[in-house]
DNA sequence: CTTGATTCAGTTGTAGGATGATATGTATCA
DNA sequence: TGATACATATCATCCTACAACTGAATCAAG
């Protein structure tokens, strides 16, 4: 009883086929946690793929934490919490709900990085970062360059705080959105969506050279904010909090 | 010339080990983007495995968007700005005793999820932390039990604040918490690690129910810094700010 | 009846070859 | 010169076989 694939006008590879089927599957919680796997050999015969088709497809979802496989004894379901890592697709970035919660996380995780940063930054992280301020500010504002700029502006505060997890997430926070800023363009070029506010920026680099993470705080905030609105995303209720001194 | 794959104490599976292998080599540089990677066959030798491995290991980094592989002209470096998705892996944060850094990361997170789903949250969300709440208070202090309980606790308020990010954020970062605290009552089994303080849990929840963010939020970071001097770790300068109150 | 070791079937992991599909370069020819 | 056909290289898929491991059934001994 061969199951139809998707034959979608992608000409996507098999084995992702098989792996978003079966990705569906488990989030549509048709396969609940715990529950077993079919063979891969029931697999390869349900999709009428080789068996090789139907390993790299598990290879895929085990590397995103969905599934676990025990030799001998078959491949399971395992729980959202459990999952050993995190992925975000490029696909589920495309609408401006996602980059509204992209940004309320990116906002709660920089504006206290830069207070810590502040704290703890020490010479060679002011040197970065001041580079790559001037990267940003300098003389050609190519698109790309300057966000570039941006980002590394970004990622060296996080490295400041000197807690490798910290600027783990926020890279990959970073990267999500600018992703998603990329993908924009692609599909509505005519709007200019760099967003590269160097008062901002240098409003931040000096509460971090003052060493004030209340300041620094702050500032990094109202940057955020900012730039979401630049790019059409409103925080909701975004906690002004002590952010009174919003833009 | 067979290259030794490093053969660590784990036993991790072959494609695992040439995926980290040549993932480092792209990380550090040595192939850049653009660059076209030996083909399957030649990879198989030098590694000394057969070419399903290869393959399998080539799938992994394509789905994570390292690599992209042209059907008859061979697989090439994508620069990071062209990766298709991004995955922050479990292994790759576990190397040392940090701890640490992880319940400031933590803390960051969690103090801000806190007010937020103090000002989101709706009845199913308390019903739900209130669940949470009564399993851990329980009968039983069975350990396991009860730390089960109280991270399912705080993955119902990352819930409670509507951002699917934030909630798999906080999922990841709780559950390396868990397995750190495994891993370190197997090494050292003496000491009691299990860290379940009700009252704080319970300041939290009130803090939710009343509707009161900042509340929420002072009572959350009491409650992490605690903990994390419960388990031995002591935040560095853990930024008390509106702290005061703590214990 | 209980207990323990052994065997056996089932499943994933790895190996290696064969064939199809696709892109690229090369040679031939008008 | 330009276009076409061919040869080659490579990935994609399929196939078979075996190794490693697991869990359960079997069976013998006490």
């Amino acid at each position: 009883m061969k199951q139809r694939l998707a034959a979608i006008g992608t000409v996507e590879a098999l084995p992702h086929r098989v792996a978003a089927f079966l990705s569906r599957e488990i989030d549509s919680g048709e396969l609940n946690p715990g529950t077993r796997l079919p063979t891969e050999q029931q697999l390869s015969e349900k999709f009428g793929v080789s068996r090789n088709v139907v390993r790299e497809a598990i290879a895929q979802l085990r590397a995103d934490g969905m599934i676990e496989a025990r030799q001998g004894v078959g491949a399971f379901v395992l729980a959202p919490e459990q999952r050993a890592s995190i992925r975000i697709d490029g696909e589920a970035l495309k609408d401006t709900e996602n980059m509204e919660r992209l940004f309320e996380l990116r906002c709660i995780l920089e504006a206290e990085s830069a207070a810590l940063a502040a704290e703890r930054r020490g010479q060679e992280h002011l040197d970065a970062i001041k580079a790559a301020l001037d990267r940003m500010s300098g003389e050609e504002r190519w698109e790309e360059g300057s966000i570039d700029a941006d980002l590394l502006f970004h990622r060296e505060i996080a490295r400041a705080t000197g807690n490798s997890y910290i600027h783990t997430f926020i890279s990959f926070v970073c990267e999500q959105i600018r992703r998603s800023i990329h993908y924009a363009r692609l599909t509505n070029p005519l709007h200019d969506l760099v967003d590269v506010n160097v008062g901002e920026h240098v409003r931040i680099y000096e509460a971090l050279v003052a060493g004030d993470p209340k300041a620094a705080e702050a500032a990094m905030r109202a940057h955020i904010i900012g730039a979401a609105e630049r790019v059409g995303v409103k925080l909701p209720a975004a906690r002004a909090k002590h952010t009174g001194k919003g833009k």
